[in-house]
This record gives structure tokens, C-alpha cells and sequence, in this order.
DNA sequence: GAGGCTGGATTTGAAAGACGAACCCATGCA
DNA sequence: TGCATGGGTTCGTCTTTCAAATCCAGCCTC
């Protein structure tokens, strides 16, 4: 179990772990960073896969460029007009792992009774892979030997 | 770049992804929570470094509770009367992995200037750690070599 | 070249949620 | 008795969310 304390180490005004809870932390910003790492870009084909609201899509999606995990270019399907698509920059795509983490989070202990419908493979080896914690050598370290370090 | 797509592999409503994110997605849990993983506990610590309005703390205490990712006991220190406090259970701490991604991701992304005020290290080697794929050996296994498989 | 379709996006008014300040309340202490 | 403390709740206001309707530009067909 955790010690007790009375503070974080760091306080949420120079934690970035607090600056990106700020960015990215709300319902329908990590629904649709989901849905585009997923490969969606299109106004509509987040708003009938996520329902969410066109105002507050439209909205966050600004906010997504503004903060730079999502680029705002056209396509232009032959035959159709011009259209806006997002996709995520590399910033974005850079969030994958923490999605990823989620996923085998919610794998665990929300969907435990059934199989999760998605899993992750290693390309190579075709088997599965998990997200870890590893040190320079590239070996993974279990959870409880990691420990924080706060630089003096 | 993620190849386009209309919609994502699995619909939200059956995604232990998006059924997580709907649990903590939210910009207050997700700050009760990071300071629950360093340790804070009660309403006031919460309160005073967090600045969460009380009426909201209250709320979402009561349901990361409910969720079973905080436990509600009651402590006593001598000479006080007896207080609650809010504990992660099991469930509340395997989040932790999830945190650290996202520690890392705003290390890289967000105060990049400057040095993180925090790191993680193997107790063991006394060496950094980062987050990262692993296969069943225990080897890192490069973003770019994961892919996503669909249950049939 | 009038009309329709389509995919982004804004407007509108009602409902929900966030907020800050004040208040409550039980207990231990002086 | 009175007061300090920690953990809440109540209250009124302000903001955000939401669904539905509307807008709008451009490309198509006729």
C-alpha cells in the first residue's frame, strides 16, 4: 500500500502529469484520441461513432489543434468538394502507449469476465505484447521495483 | 501514420478502452487520483492541493468509491477524533502504469524545456526505467512493431 | 442555373454541472 | 462553555453541455 502523505512530491502546478491531465484529460478529448488512433479523421465519422455532441466536437477538435496533437488538413475524395480531416500529429500518435495501458487496464478490471476484443501482437514474433515498465537494456522491471526519484 | 479509417475496430459501447475512459476520463478524478498514487488520502489534503471545489471533491470521492477504486475507512490519530480517509484499492493502484505513460508523455511533450522534476528507477540496477511494449520474454518490442488483433 | 445533397460548423434555448461562499456538525481540547 | 478542526452539505450563480434546427459552401444532376 501506498505510504501515507499529506502532499504530492511535486506540486500540479509543475507536475506534467497534472499540465496533461489538463490538456488531454476530459471525457470526449480521450474519446476521440481514441477513435483517431484508431484511424479516424473526419468530423462526421467521429460524431456517429461517439455521438458526441457537433458543438463540442467541433470544439474540441479546435482545442486538439490548438494544443498540436492534431492537424488540421484537406482531403478532396474525387468528384466531392474539398473537406478538413484531423490527424493526429506526432505529438498525438506519441499518446498511443498511454491508450494502450488504459485499454489493458480496463482489459483487466472492467471486461474481466469476457475476452477483450482487441489485443496487441508483436509484428516479428506474431505473439502478444503488453505494455511494461523496462530499463535501458530493454528488460522489462516489474511494477514494484520502480521507484520515483525527485531530482534535487 | 495511422492508416484511415471510418471507424474504429471496435465500437466504443463494447471497448474496455472507452468504458475506462468513461469511469475516469474526467479532469478532477484524474487529479484525485494522481495525488491518491503519491499518497494524499484525506478530503483536506485533496482539497488544498488540488483547489477542487468541495462540493466536486465530495462527488468524486464518493464515486471512485462507489467504482471501487478509492476504499473509504476510518482513521484515527490520538487525540483526534476519528476521520475518514480514502484508500486506492488494488484496482485504484493498477492504474498506476497508466499514469506514469502519461507522466512520461508530458515529460517528452509538454516541459520538454526543462528537466522533469521527477523519473522513475529500478530499484534493483538503480537505473532509469520507461514505459514500454514487452513480449512474453520480457524484451522491449519497438512502438512500431505492435500491432492491433481483432478477436474472432 | 435551379435545386438538391453533403459534410462541416454555428445558433439557440433548456438542462446539467461547476463553482465559491457560507454554513453545519461532531468531537476533542482548553 | 467555548472554540478549533476536519469533513462534509446547502445555496445561488455562472458556465458548460446538450439536442435540434439552421447555416453554408461547393459539387452534382437535370
Amino acid at each position: 500500500m501506498i505510504p501515507l502523505s499529506r502532499k504530492s512530491p511535486v506540486p500540479p502546478s509543475d507536475c506534467n502529469l497534472a499540465r496533461a491531465i489538463e490538456l488531454i484529460g476530459d471525457r470526449w478529448t480521450l474519446l476521440i484520441l481514441r477513435s483517431a488512433l484508431y484511424g479516424v479523421r473526419r468530423f462526421d465519422d467521429f460524431q456517429s461513432e461517439l455521438g458526441t455532441p457537433r458543438t463540442i466536437l467541433s470544439g474540441r477538435l479546435k482545442s486538439l489543434v490548438e494544443d498540436g496533437l492534431l492537424e488540421k488538413r484537406i482531403y478532396k475524395v474525387e468528384g466531392r468538394r474539398a473537406r478538413p480531416e484531423y490527424v493526429l500529429t506526432e505529438k498525438g500518435e506519441a499518446l498511443r502507449p498511454v491508450l494502450i495501458a488504459l485499454t489493458q487496464w480496463g482489459d483487466a478490471w472492467i471486461g474481466a469476465e469476457s475476452q477483450p476484443p482487441i489485443s496487441f501482437m508483436d509484428m516479428k514474433s506474431r505473439k502478444p505484447v503488453h505494455n511494461a515498465f523496462v530499463s535501458e537494456d530493454g528488460r522489462e522491471v516489474p511494477m514494484d521495483n520502480v521507484r520515483i526519484v525527485l531530482r534535487r
